[in-house]
DNA sequence: TTGCTGCTCATTGTATTCAGAATTCACGTA
DNA sequence: TACGTGAATTCTGAATACAATGAGCAGCAA
């Protein structure tokens, strides 16, 4: 029985940092659309090597989150148009399928968890769309999180990761974007009623409207 | 107007050929569990340098395929009893979606197709687990494919990829596999029925009924 | 025999170099 | 001025080299 904790150190590969340093910017903003990533001057820019800067590229190439451009160096993927209905219907499936599991369950702590991240999040000082992004991201993350299920979790990062990447959010006007957090307490209401069809139905019906606001600010 | 045609020649890259290759192997379970594949000896069998090599092993490191082994090299990543459930969950979450939306469009060409090809995979001359796992996932897929939602698709492929990587299909015994076929045709009959939750429902209970087959083969 | 220490080897991650392909630019001609 | 050609530049993919880390093995002492 030592007093000493076993001490795991992760390798820690540049590549990894490199990625973490690229999703931020994409998230932020910081690269314009057009905008070449290229390997050599990022390795020249970051101080490193190219080999890391190639492969975090790679990877988030294969994520689908860039595309080699015809002119050298990597873009940010743009989105077709008939993606962002994909892309809500998969949420559909992924977050319908949780709120069922999670219903199906009756855990009245996790519905409380739940219902403290939404009234923590809708309490934030929100400015800018990539806030509201956050904010929402984070109460639909709650209800996949508690159903255990790595791979739905999974899922449902790389859905909500395209919509940063595409910006989808950005083309919300404020008023909507205010709007965007409404109702999710709802959703908690159906899911005490105990009924999991009901909560799926709602959870549907709660990520068409995110749909239908997007399509609008798209349209607009 | 031109009697030549622009000639489009894809880069490959060997990382892609390699990442094929192992694939491969993995699926016809020519890499044994405990099996590592160190970067420089598997370099050297497919006489190429380690580069391309590194690339296809840190993508399948990084779709949960291979991990590190402690001792150098990568392994296949051994499941967790409790991702037998994971997966089936998220198949349920995928394909019963899935099936909705096909339900919802009323596409009688699209059952046909489906019907088609389930006729022509259970009278295909299956005889290894392999063969019947391949059988299924294109029936299922055929549902997935129809929905002409890419990020579905995805999803799914991640999925049954996982399950050969598994190796879950191999505990199962031949009179079972044989069952697993069984019961597709249903699945077309609730689609024309028109109900979209009735046709949800009837997947769940498919994949339920797989994932109990699939628990009782690996408590043997 | 067992446990510890030091050394060696294996393997990885990164840096650098090389070669090939594609794009861009400059110059010459019609 | 516009178009075509050749050269230069850019960029990528792969090969090679180097350094660091960790595991395994051998030797020695208790």
């Amino acid at each position: 029985m030592s007093v000493f904790k076993k001490i795991v150190a992760p390798r820690i590969r540049l590549a990894d940092e490199v990625y973490s340093q690229i999703v931020d910017a994409i998230h932020k903003g910081d690269i314009d659309a057009r905008k070449r990533i290229v390997q050599e001057k990022l390795a020249s820019e970051l101080e490193i090597s190219r080999t890391p800067v190639r492969e975090a590229l790679l990877r988030l190439e294969q994520e689908g989150i860039l595309e080699m451009s015809g002119r050298g160096g990597f873009v940010i993927r743009q989105i077709e148009s008939s993606e962002v209905l994909e892309i809500y219907q998969a949420r559909a499936a992924i977050e319908g399928h949780a709120i069922r599991l999670l219903t199906e369950q009756k855990n009245t702590k996790f519905i409380a968890q739940i219902e403290a991240i939404i009234t923590l999040e809708e309490s934030r000082d929100l400015t800018t769309a990539s806030d509201y992004y956050d904010a929402n991201k984070n109460i639909h993350r709650s209800f996949v999180e508690r159903t255990a299920n790595r791979y739905l979790l999974e899922m449902f990062d790389q859905m909500w990761n395209r919509g940063f990447s595409f910006h989808l959010f950005a083309a919300i006007t404020d008023d909507e974007l205010q709007k965007s957090l409404g109702n999710h307490h709802q959703l908690c209401s159906v899911m005490r009623d105990g009924d999991p069809a009901a909560a799926e139905a709602a959870m549907r019906a709660h990520i068409q409207n995110g749909l239908d606001l997007q399509l609008n600010a798209l349209a607009a």
